[in-house]
DNA sequence: TATAACCTTGACGTAGGGGTCAGGCGTGGC
DNA sequence: GCCACGCCTGACCCCTACGTCAAGGTTATA
């Protein structure tokens, strides 16, 4: 058993909490996305509250990128990088491994950055777009009340 | 042989154009998100440019949204629908059915907007985060660069 | 200590979105 | 009329992202 006094939470209560299965959970595990839970002596899984923000995120990037679990996988590895990072920066030794390794991280967000960033602009576009053509409805609906006014029904 | 002068297309110069392939786009036409083409005798399909752009737009939805097919396929019947109405528009006969497709329309594509609204602020909501992100970055990159003018590499 | 509620792995199933043949016609240039 | 090339339908295949049992172990409560 882990010896924190954080809250560790079973598979079903971070189901519930994140609003994706059990099998979900599990599958997320499979494919690298979560890594390894704790587990209790019999086998039960023992989710963080870390894991259910992770969670949350993937479910996010999904929904709002609708990307596969592979990419991101990718970026959560990458942000996964960036915590151990953060974690070992001030034992200020190696400072030229670590440059290396912001390097990789900047690179990374900015991948990130620029995929964002686009559909960002194309979907406030296709706001523009939506909101145009609302308004032209409202115009023709005018119309046709107008028309009535002026003829109406038999 | 359709009578018209506009250039007809065959499937491959469509797949080339839009850069999906040949059976991407009989695929869509199964699935009713493209209209059945007209065909030469032989039984070639002949797509007009309005399909090409059609193509164009599934594609842009269904890479900027991440949504189904089946979800795409009632906003471009939606809009299909709209077409039809702006055709129909000037000879005025029968106002009060215009008006409920009018409305149907209305309905439709509000919800498309707040869908799209939606996303766009989130998106941008995310695109700022990954900005703070690499200024934190810079900022990181420049201090281990200070470090290293002041204690150079042995 | 029994029982309900929860969890485990494993295996198979499925919907969506196509890819990839195969076998057979259509079309255009010589 | 022949040839190369393009297109036709049908059938089966594949990956992704899970859903859905099944058979059995674990934990908490009475």
């Amino acid at each position: 058993m882990p010896d924190t006094n954080e809250a560790y939470l079973q598979i079903g209560e971070v189901a519930e909490r994140t609003g994706v299965t059990q099998r979900t959970l599990r599958f997320y595990e499979e494919k690298g996305l979560l890594r390894p839970p704790e587990r209790m002596d019999g086998g039960f899984r023992l989710y963080s509250e870390d894991d259910v923000r992770r969670v949350d995120h993937i479910r996010r990037l999904q929904d709002l990128l609708g990307i596969t679990l592979a990419d991101i996988k990718e970026m959560v590895d990458a942000e996964e990088m960036l915590l151990e990072l953060k974690a070992q920066y001030r034992p200020d030794s190696d400072v030229d491994e670590k440059k290396v390794q912001l390097r990789k991280a900047i690179d990374v967000v900015s991948r990130q950055h620029d995929i964002v960033a686009q559909k960002a602009e194309q979907m406030s576009e296709m706001k523009s777009q939506l909101e145009e053509r609302l308004q032209t409805f409202d115009r023709w609906m005018k119309e046709l009340e107008q028309l009535e006014r002026k003829a109406p029904v038999a």
